[in-house]
DNA sequence: CAATAATGGAGAGTAGTACTATCTAAGTCA
DNA sequence: TGACTTAGATAGTACTACTCTCCATTATTG
């Protein structure tokens, strides 16, 4: 397959392919020639991953890299799998952040504290703090819902990895954590409007009457 | 209050200010003279709300724009609330997109398919449509355990709606769905690190030995 | 009261990201 | 043979979110 062909059996254009592959994100076709090369069906599969990963889960191509690269090498046991996937989707903590609020949180939830790693407690200080600041208070006890229901979600997450082989686990943990999140996000606003729809009718939270 | 007094008590700089104040996202001060304006609490609280929708919340300027000018207006009856939020934060759909897959969903979970707008069933589609052209197959089940999760988020969501006020009901919708975004998948990584550590240990999925 | 600093408003400039286009030498196919 | 394709390198583009510079005022301070 040359790269014409693998352009048309993807939809992305040659020019992309090249950059990915200068990005590292594809691998190289087999040469052939100094001018020419073969690619074949993990290209293929390469590439419909890669196109998933920035366009549907809105990773940066640096992240899709770090994310592709760290799939690549097989999982050594005590690898960090769910690290891995968590990296790819949140930005490094701040320094000067105070992780205390989390902990408390996580204490409350009985989330081991020792489990949680430090990016995902400051990345949930920093959307909490991002609440507040826009002067937004959630009703009491409404954090609490939120974590049980997440909580059903990781269960549900925790349980499907299969566990015959650490490569199909390591598969199953990055993709599921990035590429579910648009998914999780969709329902719950389709979920809002039918909840808002039962609860109110049409007319005050829904869709209006006139076109938008 | 001057423009720099506003940037200190903010954190944001004063190059900054003037740019959100071009582009309609702060209102102006009121002039003193020729070269001299005042500012008050309201362009406090509306600078720390700018920065938690572009910041924590990840929204674009335009797409902050657009919401924030919804805000301003106080809700006629009628008015689609949940759609100004969720068009802030959903692309709008290709025309292209069969919604047929995203109906029998909506069905299959009893959500009204006609309270749920083309947009985000379009989200909904094309999400799932990534995650199987990555080649990732969610086990079966999985994804109704998925919107149980969603719908009890939601259902929290639409209670908690103060009923007392229009202005009060808009402004908790249309923030509570863009600035809850990021709580919930910050919440679902920390679930899944200690859903993870309980079934598994630390050795398997969670943080591995050795320093990342 | 004069020197210094800050401000409003406007426009231009910058850094980062994700491509997209052009070019050349080399190879393929009809 | 001659049009077409390709690898690889480099340069250019479109967009976004700022950031900087400038000037004619105002304000502040020694």
């Amino acid at each position: 397959m040359r790269i014409s062909q693998l352009a048309a059996a993807t939809g992305v254009p040659v020019a992309t392919i090249k950059y990915y592959r200068r990005e590292k994100l594809l691998h190289d076709g087999v040469l052939t020639a100094a001018t020419q090369a073969h690619y074949d069906d993990s290209h293929v599969r390469r590439l419909k991953l890669i196109r998933a990963l920035i366009g549907t889960a809105g990773l940066s191509v640096a992240a899709t890299r770090e994310l592709l690269q760290g799939l690549e090498n097989p999982p050594e046991p005590g690898h960090d799998l769910l690290g891995l996937a968590h990296r790819a989707v949140t930005r490094p903590a701040a320094d000067g952040v105070d992780l205390a609020p989390a902990q408390e949180l996580l204490g409350r939830w009985g989330w081991g504290e020792q489990a949680c790693d430090r990016n995902s407690q400051a990345a949930l200080v920093e959307a909490l703090d991002g609440l507040s600041s826009a002067g937004f208070e959630l009703p009491d006890g409404m954090l609490d819902r939120y974590a049980r229901a997440m909580r059903d979600v990781a269960e549900a997450d925790v349980e499907s990895v299969p566990t015959d082989s650490p490569e199909a686990a390591m598969r199953y943990v990055v993709l599921g954590t990035v590429l579910v999140e648009p998914v999780l996000l969709a329902m719950r606003r389709l979920a809002q409007q039918s909840a808002s729809f039962e609860r109110f009718g049409a007319a005050t939270l829904g869709q209006g009457a006139g076109p938008v």
